[in-house]
DNA sequence: TATTGTTATACTCTATAACTATA
DNA sequence: TATAGTTATAGAGTATAACAATA
């Protein structure tokens, strides 16, 4: 077992570092301290993967359901990896494949039992994300969200990362 | 291809989301979206990976080496990978192990050819951040630096997340 | 010809656990 | 007995590319 106590890749970052490394560095811990955190516990207790917690979470928010295509872009993954993650949800009944118009196509989305089972774990990470972020205040969380509101904007600009430079 | 051109996986949060799940959401799709650009830079023009960049960082920062326990610890990682990944780095004489007043352990420390291929990396690495990060101000860095070390802090105490509950 | 989705492949990262060699 | 590190295993995630069916 790691015994990751303290996430420290930036707390040795050097005076000369300059801020915007020093701000994606710490990006990056935090993320992965809470990531670490919620892909255990939804292991241990839900016996499923944050991939898996993702597409569920996608689908549930739109209930007519979603073509691959759609959770490909959403969930930022190629397309083999959909149907792979989607093959075993329906394999576990959570999921269905439903006919679109387009007959390539097809609308996955949530089956009863996997809006229940979704359900609890939804509110069961809720409860993990709320415990983890007790440090911050209200004002912190309308700080923080505000920029990275502005942070978001500035990455997802016009696909100006995909390629090149 | 991902068509990854917006991340919206919080975008469409449902107005009852609470706020501490709406920021972590946002927390998850920043880190992503920057993670995935360093990511397929280092894969493209350095053949390499972010857990390999992120060990060589370690080790230039600790010119006397570190031994694998913690190395592992640092990179919040279990000791299996860790060997995994130096052998592949010495085996490119990107790293090597060097003998331990301890017989046990020894230091694993960067080759000058490592240090060299590192530096080139860094350059490169710190380059895409301040490009991705363009669209914040100063203000924006101080700001979230702050605001992020409060929430390393409230991530990472007393191992509180590491087993229970 | 382009698009939707699948399949096949290969590689990296990861955790777990059994193992060795020192301490 | 405990610690440092390795090995073996298994599984998840990912990208790429070739492919089938439909548009």
């Amino acid at each position: 077992m790691p015994a990751c106590s303290a996430a420290d890749r930036e707390s040795a970052a050097r005076a000369d570092d300059h801020r915007a490394l020093r701000l994606w560095l710490r990006l990056l811990t935090c993320t992965q301290l809470i990531e670490r955190v919620v892909r255990r516990r939804l292991r241990e207790r839900f016996a499923t993967t944050l991939p898996r917690f993702d597409l569920m979470s996608q689908l549930e928010r739109n209930p007519g359901g979603l073509k691959m295509n759609e959770l490909s872009r959403r969930l930022m993954v190629t397309g083999g990896n959909v149907t792979g993650i989607v093959d075993q949800l329906a394999r576990e009944g959570l999921v269905e494949r439903a006919a679109d118009a387009d007959r390539r196509a097809f609308r996955v989305r949530l089956t009863r039992t996997g809006r229940r089972a979704f359900g609890e774990m939804a509110r069961a990470h809720e409860a993990w994300i709320v415990e983890i972020l007790a440090g911050l205040t209200q004002r912190d969380h309308d700080g923080l969200l505000a920029l990275l509101a502005k942070l978001k904007q500035s990455c997802s600009g016009p696909d100006q990362w995909s390629e090149p430079a």
